[in-house]
Order: C-alpha cells, then sequence, then structure tokens
DNA sequence: CTTGACTCCGTACCTTAGTACAGAGTGTAC
DNA sequence: GTACACTCTGTACTAAGGTACGGAGTCAAG
C-alpha cells in the first residue's frame, strides 16, 4: 500500500517518542507489526500520524486501552455498522461531557485572571472546586 | 471555620475514593492534613467536594501535580496577583487547546455514526487519525 | 571489510496513582 | 466493660505507561 521509508528510529523522531514506546505500542497492538522483510521493522507515514494521535490522546485522559478501542472502530472489519455506530456513539457522549466539564473549568479559571485583570488582588477563593457540582458554574 | 462532620471513612465514602486514597493526596499535598484534636482526622464538606474534583479533573488528562498547581491558584497568600494570573493564563491556554482537540475528536467521531445512521456502510476510513493534523479536519 | 550507527529481543527498572495489609489504638453501643 | 467498627502509621504490592540496558546481529559509507 505505502511505501514503507521509516526505520524505527526515524519513526520515533518524526512521532516524538523513543524507539522502545513505538516497540510497546506494537506489543499493545495499538500500531501494527509491520511485515519485516528483512528482520527489521519499516513503517510509512501513517504509523507516525498513528502515534502522534495516541499521545494527543492521551494527554485529553484517554487511556491505551480506549484509545485502542478509538482505533478498532476503523479497522476491524467484522464489527457489524450498529456495533460500530454504538461505539462510536458512547466515546462521542464521553467526549460531550469532557467537553463541558472543561468549559466549567475554563470559567472559573477565567474569573480568576479577570479579577487580577481588573487590578483587584486574586480572587481570595476562586470557585474551581464548584466547577462541577451540579448547577453551579453554568 | 466549617464543622468538620466527617470521619475519613464517611470523606471516602462521600468522594467515592477509598480511606487510603484519601491519605495518599494528604500525603502529596492535595488536601490539607487536618488539625487533629483527637488523633483522628476529621473532615467538611469541602474536603469531598476537593475530591471529586481531583477526580474529574483526572479524567480529563490533568496529573495530580497539575491539579495541585490549579488549587494553588487558589490558596496560596504568598504569590503576587500577576504571578496567579499568568499561571492561571497558562491553564486558560492548555483547555482551550484541549477544547478545540477535543472538538475534532468529536466531528471525526460523528462523521462515523451519521455514515451509519443513514444505513450505509460503517465507513471503510474514519478520519480519526487525522483529527489532530493541521489544517484538516476543522 | 571494517567501523559506527542502527536494529533485534528480552529483562529489568522507573514513575504515577493508587490498593492492600499488619499490628496497634480508639470510640461507642449495647 | 467489652465487642466491633473504625482509625492510626507504616510498609509492601499492584497496574499503567513507559525507559534503560545488555548482548548480539545488520547495514551502509568509506
Amino acid at each position: 500500500m505505502a511505501m514503507a521509508p521509516f526505520t524505527i528510529g526515524k519513526l520515533a523522531r518524526a512521532a516524538g517518542v523513543g524507539v522502545e514506546t513505538v516497540r510497546f505500542y506494537e506489543q499493545k497492538g495499538l500500531i501494527k507489526k509491520p511485515p519485516a522483510q528483512t528482520g527489521f521493522r519499516r513503517y510509512a507515514e501513517d504509523d507516525a500520524r498513528r502515534i502522534r494521535f495516541i499521545k494527543r490522546a492521551q494527554e485529553l485522559g484517554f487511556t491505551l486501552k480506549e484509545i485502542k478501542g478509538l482505533f478498532e472502530l476503523n479497522t476491524n472489519p467484522r464489527t457489524t455498522c450498529a456495533d460500530v455506530k454504538r461505539r462510536a456513539d458512547a466515546k462521542l457522549g464521553e467526549i460531550e461531557q469532557k467537553l463541558r466539564d472543561l468549559r466549567k473549568m475554563k470559567r472559573s479559571l477565567a474569573e480568576v485572571t479577570e479579577a487580577c485583570g481588573e487590578g483587584k488582588q486574586a480572587l481570595k477563593e476562586c470557585h474551581i472546586l464548584d466547577c462541577f457540582e451540579s448547577g453551579k458554574c453554568n
């Protein structure tokens, strides 16, 4: 399909991780073991994208296991369309909840910086703790 | 200040964690060691809120260290207002980037479920991998 | 055809974030 | 006033997600 110009070291550099991490992800089933004609792994640009996606998804609070689940929406041809939809919908729900909570957090923090910006003292009591409590901060 | 009606066990139950977790957070400086008149820790409702905040912030991709940093915006009286603002702004920037990326992820996943909803086959190739790449998926 | 950078696999080690005891003390309800 | 549930400190263990290392093989430039 795609030519595979990357050795594991080049891939790792392109993706901003160590070679050990690439092998670790392979072992966890997050990236495929490339068919090794030579005994050496060879990768394509897609694999670098895949790894960058993994790193960013982790920063957004997804575990490797969950990220693997996201990939399987893509690549598993045995699952039915309804099944894929069900799983994607569930993930969408999680993401929407994350979005809501991050927006609340953002509003709480914005309060702090606004108070400072007006030359006031920092808020003695920022309301960040309230920000996920029901009915508040919305 | 606030009466402290919770033993550690009640606090843990109220916050949905184990007592060991409460002590662990105390040791990490995430919750204050309450003045123990009796040798037993006593807590107020606020501490339960604090723990619930910690758990949710973790799910949004913040480490305990970062969460501690958020709390210090609140509680550290030695820092100047400008300092607080600088740190809060930095956190705001991170949060905004997370919001942007989560929205991209959401759009990619929504594509999948929409294709399914229209009775089509599942997408052969969902674009989730592209979703953090520059210029795509926006 | 050798030298240096790279790869292989396997094992051991590390950090973060808990979780699980062990052994001793406490507080309260009956 | 004694069970029993709870708390204390401390140490050890676990799981996730890597990171480092040893010893051996390989490829490509000079």
